[in-house]
DNA sequence: ACCTGAACACCGTTCAAGT
DNA sequence: ACCTGAACACCGTTCAAGT
């Protein structure tokens, strides 16, 4: 294997470095917080090197959006892989979703950033297409699932309706529901005390007008929910020191390692 | 009823040409190329003037979203009205939705700049309170239809599920789907052909998922759909001269005006 | 009373000059 | 070869000076 030279390790910790305090700085004062002289500043470099680092200040924000979908697309592969009814898969694919925004709570911020126009057309190709890797290997996982149902009759699509469909009813209502949340309209004023739950229940009858079986009246998918979060909550280690620098901090939890057996 | 003077007409004129060359803008050249500087350079005033209507750029941006919000209320408000059932009503809330997208392309990216915390807080507490009042007022749309269903029997909530869950979710759908067709990451390659189908589809399913009578498999609501589209657009007469000058130039569609009665 | 535009503080980005 | 920071163009916002 390739060992880095001494300067070869100073420019990839100065990155992570520069990537560490762009997330902070957007976690504290929003994308208008963000700016390239501060972030110089505070990690006493030139402003002529981060330039080295990243083209404009867009590539920084793609950055941290690549790196926490990279982690995205590990834990829905995880989920994915879950020993049980595809139904079932997807219910761990919707506790991978909670995982991740615990993970990453910043995420829903960063993707409304990138959403805007102005900010996605400067960013590079590269980078761009990283993104939509991850996004398109997401959908993937959820419409690998979708098929898994058919093939074994637990679902039936009407006709026309494509896998790509429901997968797109899933995620938009996900999408929607966790920008809305990010977002801090509060939601409590229009009636909505637990919106997580909400979501998932939501979801849940989404699935069952799609006769998707066992439906949720036959079966109780929450109690799977929960098996789920604590068999991976028990993979949880150590909060770990940094969350962009080291992929390694959550790996425990990104493993694709069988689980144990579920109930039919 | 008060006449205005020469002086507060030319001052109302004034800023509704702002907002119509900010509008412009935004929709040309996104969020950054909305600079007051431009607006003040296109429209012949100083800079200092353009501070005597707006007090900071977000104020104009969350005017435009509240002109647009405007409508979309009184779009809702006469799809609530539509005579039929209730599930036909809420039928008729999605053909608005849609209208109001036509009619207003770029409302979401409106939405997409005002989420972002930084934008949001620079706002004033009186215009920040009349897009809740106009949020609430179509969330309380909808979940009038929801407590008609159920006082009629049509829908039975299960225990501890409020209609506002129920509006929560065609309200995260529907953004979700919306935001992401805005941002232009193309769903073509996803597999997603016609995005705005696919979103009715899927509410459809959820409604189904909740047992709402009669359900999408009973009752063809594509076409109770088709019908109420073709009916509005009937009375969209002339296309009009600007969009958010004058809130008539829409005024025939958005008026509550009784339509003609629903089959069953 | 209203309008102006110079002035200020702060951006992102570049690049000639250094080491 | 890499780093620096002055320089540039462009922001949003303010306010003393005008009319």
């Amino acid at each position: 294997m390739a060992v880095l030279t001494r300067k070869q390790r100073e420019v990839r910790d100065r990155e992570s470095r520069i990537l560490d305090v762009a997330c902070e700085m957007l976690i504290e004062h929003g994308y208008h917080g963000l700016s390239m002289d501060r972030i110089a500043e505070v990690l006493e470099y030139s402003k002529g090197t981060m330039y080295q680092h990243f083209s404009c200040k867009e590539e920084i924000i793609l950055a941290l959006a690549n790196a926490s979908l990279t982690d995205r697309l590990a834990l829905f592969r995880r989920a994915a892989a879950f020993p049980g009814r595809p139904r079932e898969r997807i219910v761990a694919v919707g506790v991978a979703s909670e995982f991740f925004v615990r993970l990453y709570p910043h995420h829903f911020r960063l993707e409304q950033v990138l959403r805007l126009s102005s900010v996605w057309e400067k960013t590079s190709p590269e980078r761009r297409q990283f993104m939509h890797h991850c996004e398109s290997q997401c959908v993937g996982c959820v419409s690998g699932i979708v098929r898994d149902a058919m093939a074994s009759g637990d679902l039936t699509l009407p006709d026309g309706a494509t896998p790509e469909q429901l997968v797109f009813g899933l995620w938009s209502m996900s999408f929607g529901a966790q920008t809305i949340l990010a977002s801090s309209t509060s939601l409590v004023d229009i009636g909505i005390g637990e919106p997580h739950r909400a979501l998932a229940l939501n979801q849940a009858r989404l699935l069952d007008g799609y006769h998707w079986r066992p439906l949720s009246t036959e079966f109780d998918y929450e109690v799977t929910a929960e098996r789920i979060a604590t068999e991976w909550s028990a993979d949880e280690t150590k909060p770990a020191d940094s969350q962009i620098t080291s992929g390694d901090s959550t790996k425990t939890i990104l493993s694709t390692k069988p689980t144990s057996a579920s109930a039919t």
